[in-house]
DNA sequence: GCCAACGTTGGC
DNA sequence: GCCAACGTTGGC
């Protein structure tokens, strides 16, 4: 799939965008996603420079919180072969892994968090992924798409 | 905490 | 290859 712009959520309580913020240089992997649609973007789609809408799932709100950049194309996520990580899978092996990562870079934090109410009370952004099949983790949105949340966030 | 929607697994 | 059972996601 062609696109140079990405929805990524997080549960805050798990990872929030403030604690991408405080690692060091606002970097961490993108790992644990165990689905096969999003591993296939992270794995063959996601390249270094793509822009992230980073989105807080199970939140109060849930909503969009921020922007971040894709530093690192798409490489095999080692958490599946630690027994001891959050998300082992011991089918995933380092000489033939099933799950993929990039590595994200926070950007801007928005001022306001753009809401999944907001967003789907919004006409422009009824074609979301967000909207349509809620459930995927990693999805890909259209520049306009992007630029319009942004703009939103940063009243 | 509930539960609908969706993805995955595995018996047949 | 079908599909029932099960597990997970995530809004509410």
């Amino acid at each position: 799939m062609e696109s140079n712009f990405w929805l990524m959520k997080s549960e805050p309580k798990d990872y929030s965008f403030d604690d991408l913020r405080s690692e060091t240089d606002s970097t961490a992997e993108w790992d644990g996603v165990r689905n096969y649609q999003a591993r296939n973007l992270l794995r063959d789609d996601i390249k270094t420079g793509d822009r992230v809408i980073f989105y807080h799932s199970n939140s109060k709100p849930s909503g969009a919180v921020g922007t971040a950049i894709v530093v690192r194309d798409g490489y095999p996520d080692f958490t599946a072969w630690d027994p001891n990580s959050d998300h082992p899978d011991p089918r995933s092996t380092e000489d033939n892994p099933i799950w993929f990562m990039v590595d994200i870079r926070a950007d801007q934090p928005f001022d306001r968090v753009v809401s999944l109410k907001e967003i789907k009370a919004t006409a422009a952004l009824s074609d979301m992924v967000l909207v349509k099949n809620s459930r995927l983790s990693v999805q890909p949105v259209t520049k306009d798409q992007f630029d319009l949340i942004v703009s939103m966030g940063l009243a």
